[in-house]
DNA sequence: TTTACTGCAAATATTTTGCAATATC
DNA sequence: GATATTGCAAAATATTTGCAGTAAA
C-alpha cells in the first residue's frame, strides 16, 4: 500500500475515535498498522500472530475491541464465509472486488469486477443508505467440477 | 408453501441422498419438512424449538449434520450476518431477494429485486460454475439514520 | 484527576467429536 | 448382516465478560 493510502486511512481512524470520543491508544494504532499489512483476507490469529512476530503484544480482548471499532469506522469489513472462522479485509480492497466460494471445497477465489458494484451504487433503495456491499458467488470451482466429471458425478 | 413446491424439493433431498449414497432417514426428512415453515431465516436453536414443539425430538448433532447435508445439496443456503448467530434460509426463498444490513443496529431487511441477480446470471466467469450467490448491502437504517441527525450526528 | 482502556483469566456459547445403540439398506 | 446414522455427553473452539491495574485526556 501506498504511503500516502496508508496516512490517509490513518486519519479517518483518528477522526473517527475523536467523533465518538474514543481514546487514541497506542494499541489501536498498532493493530491498524499491522492490518494495513495484509494483502488480503486475515482472521484474528492471524493478526495476533502478526502483532507478536513484530513484538508487540495485545491481549485478545483488545484485539476483538479494537476490530469492531476498524468495522464501525467502516475502516474494514468482516467475511464470514465458512462457519469456522470470521475473516476481515480492508475495506478499500474489499471494495474492489467481489468473492467466488467453491461449495465443495471451500477456496475462496477473488474476482475483479466493476459493473457488478456500480448497479448497486446505482441501486435507488427507499429508506436505506448504502454504504458498502459484499457480493459472495457460491458453485464449482474448476477443479471440483474436473474431480466431479472424472468420477462420474 | 405449495404442497406441489414441497413435494418437488423434498424429491430433489431423496435423490440427493441417493446419489451420495447416504441413508434416507426420518430425522432427515422431519428436519426437512420442519425447515419448510419458516417464512424467512432461521437458526439452529429456532429449528430445533420448532421440532419439540412438533413433539420430535433429534439431537445437536443429527440438526448440524443434517443442515451441512441440506446446504450441500443446495436447498438450504447459510447466511452468517453478525457474528452470533449462523442463519439458514431455503434457496428457494433466497433466490428471490437481497439482504440490506444496518451496520449501525444491525437490522435485516429484505430486498426484492431481480435486476443485480440477473446481472449475476450473466456473467460470464472463467473456471467457475455458479450455483447462487448472496448480496449483502451494509448502510444505514432510516432509524439509524434519522436518529444520527437529530443527535447532531 | 477522572475514567476509558488494557490484560488476564474465567465464563459463555456454539459446534464438533467419540462411542455405544439403533435403524437403513 | 454390514455399517451409516443417531443420541448423548464430553471436548474443542471462538468470543465475551469481570475486574484490577494502567494510561489517555
Amino acid at each position: 500500500m501506498e504511503a500516502k493510502e496508508y496516512t490517509e486511512m490513518r486519519n479517518l481512524l483518528t477522526g473517527y475515535l475523536a467523533e465518538k470520543k474514543l481514546r487514541r491508544t497506542e494499541e489501536r494504532y498498532m493493530i491498524f498498522q499491522n492490518i494495513c499489512s495484509f494483502p488480503g483476507h486475515f482472521d484474528v490469529c492471524m493478526l495476533h500472530q502478526q502483532l507478536e512476530d513484530n513484538n508487540y503484544h495485545v491481549s485478545k480482548a483488545t484485539l476483538y475491541n479494537t476490530l469492531e471499532i476498524l468495522v464501525d469506522a467502516g475502516l474494514i469489513v468482516r467475511h464470514q464465509i465458512n462457519t469456522k472462522i470470521v475473516q476481515y479485509e480492508l475495506r478499500k480492497l474489499a471494495d474492489t472486488h467481489l468473492h467466488l466460494i467453491c461449495t465443495k471445497c471451500g477456496a475462496v477465489r477473488e474476482l475483479r469486477d466493476s459493473t457488478l458494484k456500480t448497479d448497486v451504487d446505482n441501486l435507488k433503495i427507499a429508506r436505506f443508505t448504502p454504504e458498502y456491499c459484499s457480493l459472495y458467488i457460491y458453485g464449482l470451482c474448476s477443479k471440483c467440477k474436473y474431480r466431479m466429471q472424472r468420477s462420474g458425478r
